[in-house]
RNA sequence: GCUCCGAUAGUGUAGUCCGGCCAAUCAUAUUGCCCUCUCACGGCAAUGACCAGGGUUCGAAUCCCUGUCGGAGCACCA
């Protein structure tokens, strides 16, 4: 219509005269359609094909990815503790555009805050291993607190073109200025003296607070956030790391990520939307250098539904310190080490990550998603055990089998079966206990009937519960069942395992009938054996 | 206050650039049925969304405006 405007005022004549052309297309099997289709108009055929192959991404295309010899990323974690949930967002989703790109990632600890963000000796080797987890390796890996050379050089550099300016403000008194768009004194220094004070910045020569050197931007910038900021500061804590404890004068992270970024040529930056500005602050100084700035892909905030402690770093650690939390890696914590241990496979987390996209809102991501994923991964091949938690005793009578063979896994015949001896008594969980007089289903014993405080067993066909009047239910029996105890996001719970359980060697997976999967963690404990929930 | 950004079912997402079988995709979730000696897996079905109001147009999830709500930055944190 937009090529015959006479057309315009007859339109809503236009879907009867289509309608049943429509109609009779549809009707059409695919194949035919696609004849014919592909008699009338092929390239059209073409387009839609293509479409069809890009379908299998979950992510979106990397923007101008094909402009690029090599699509370089670079995953910029600060190493202040093990990684939450969240952060696995970072990775999965580099990790996966890696692969579609057959490009490259490099990991970069931005560890330039000897003070404020202290970084822990132990969470760069910490990160490395949650990433490992997720299944990633990454091309490179460097420190920023190895590289103070090569950003005073480049700091230098800058100075010579007036790109900078040692200053001695207050943070407060620029801030002031700042906000009223006036320039503080300092700005027209002559290169000279800016040189120098900044020689005397990296020899160590001022103390913290006393003076920083500005990236000049424009003062009068409409967005405040872009206005002269700082590239360097003072810091008088030593860094841990030993290598740089001698270091005084630090970059700050725009200035640092800028200047690495592109010196390991990257091409891609993918990172949370906290930094939306810190790409414009850079381009300030990618202009200075006449470099071109990478491009960006920023997402919004995740959140883990799952949790009642908040996901940050510190927060987790302070919980720990306080005896809260027992480690990184307590059920209740919303870490990978967390997960790590309760059996979820990193691929799990890092499929549900890559669902989420990259979309600049805040998401919120169902733990269930991360479960759903997992199931489908371990289902098959987890053998079934019954755990019995809080069981109560109930002995048996009237001479039932000795022992109960059900299969390791259902659908697994091959695999064998499982020897469960009855003995005596068995012990049921409470809820599963039958009202007097009623039947119930021992799975893979029989049938019985709860009669003056002891379970009958009656012998009848399975039938009983087909015919959905017997219900059928775990057990364990009382004298040899195996103690375990089981961590979950909501505490432990203590149970008793079929004896074969005792067998299992630590990091096997299991799944409790009728309660969920678990991971075994321990066999030899206190407790007995030590299990983590994964989740039903 | 200044500056950015966003809004599709319970959750996530596709579709938005370039308006047209979009009464809207897929996954997950919930519920029911089937299968089953597990409440797992598998199969089937149901549930459920274009933030609001205007405008442009024959036609708006899609374009424009206003509003509402949400998020981020304005650090000598990362």
């Amino acid at each position: 219509m937009g090529d015959n405007p006479s057309f315009r005022e007859h339109g809503d004549q236009i879907p009867g005269v289509v309608g049943g052309v429509v109609g009779r297309v549809n009707d059409l099997a695919y194949a035919e359609k696609r004849e014919r289709l592909e008699e009338l108009a092929p390239e059209e055929l073409a387009e839609i094909e293509a479409e069809d192959e890009g379908d299998d991404h979950d992510l979106p295309d990397l923007p101008r990815a094909e402009e690029y010899d090599e699509v370089r990323m670079r995953c910029a974690p600060n190493p202040n503790g093990p990684w939450h949930v969240g952060h696995a967002r970072m990775p999965a989703v580099i990790g996966t555009y890696k692969e579609r790109y057959d490009g490259w990632f490099c990991v970069r600890f931005d560890d330039t805050d000897p003070e404020t963000k202290r970084p822990d000796l132990e969470a760069y080797d910490a990160i490395l291993e949650d990433l490992e987890y997720l299944g990633f390796e990454p091309d490179a890996t460097f420190k920023a607190s190895d590289r103070l050379d090569i950003y005073y050089d480049h700091a230098r550099k800058l100075i010579d073109m007036g790109g900078a300016y040692t200053c001695s403000c207050s943070g407060e008194e620029f801030s002031k200025l700042k906000n009223n768009g006036e320039a503080c004194p300092h700005r027209e220094k002559d290169v000279e003296t800016v040189l120098e004070e900044f020689e005397d910045m990296i020899a160590g020569v001022y103390d913290s607070g006393e003076m920083v050197l500005r990236v000049k931007t424009d003062i009068e910038h409409k967005n405040p956030a872009l206005r002269d900021w700082v590239g360097f500061r003072m810091i008088d804590t030593p860094h841990p790391r030993e290598e740089a404890e001698e270091y005084r004068c630090w970059p700050m992270l725009d200035f640092q990520s800028a200047i690495d970024d592109h010196v390991v040529d990257v091409t891609h930056i993918v990172r949370g939307i906290d930094l939306q500005d810190s790409a414009k602050r850079q381009g300030f100084l990618y202009d200075y250098f006449g470099w071109e700035y990478p491009e960006v892909v920023h997402w919004g905030h995740v959140q883990i539904d799952a949790y009642d402690v908040k996901m940050s770093t510190s927060t987790i650690a302070e919980l720990i310190d306080e005896g809260r939390l027992d480690g990184w890696d307590d059920p209740r914590a919303p870490t990978l080490r967390s997960l790590r241990r309760r059996g979820i496979r990193g691929e799990a987390i890092v499929d549900a990550m890559v669902g989420l996209g990259t979309s600049t809102s805040d998401v919120d991501l169902a733990m269930s998603s991360i479960y759903a994923n997992n199931r489908d991964l371990i289902d098959e091949e987890t053998d079934r055990r019954f755990l019995v938690r809080d069981g109560a005793e109930v002995p048996l009578g009237g001479s039932p089998p000795d022992e109960a063979n059900p299969p390791l896994h259902p659908n697994h015949e091959d695999r064998g079966v499982r020897k469960i001896p009855a003995g005596d008594a068995v012990l049921l969980e409470p809820d599963d206990l039958p009202q007097r007089e009623d039947r119930i289903w021992l799975k893979g014993l029989g049938c019985f009937q709860y009669t003056r405080d002891t379970l009958q067993y009656t012998g009848e066909d399975i039938d009983v519960v087909r015919e959905g009047d017997v219900d059928v239910v775990h057990w364990v029996p009382a004298n040899e069942s195996v103690p375990v105890r089981m961590r979950t996001m909501d505490g432990d719970v203590s149970g008793q395992a079929e004896p074969e359980v005792a067998a299992l060697e630590p990091d096997e997976m299991v799944q409790f009938e009728r309660v969920g999967f678990a991971r075994i963690d321990s066999v030899d404990g206190e407790d007995g054996t030590l299990a983590y929930y994964t989740h039903p």
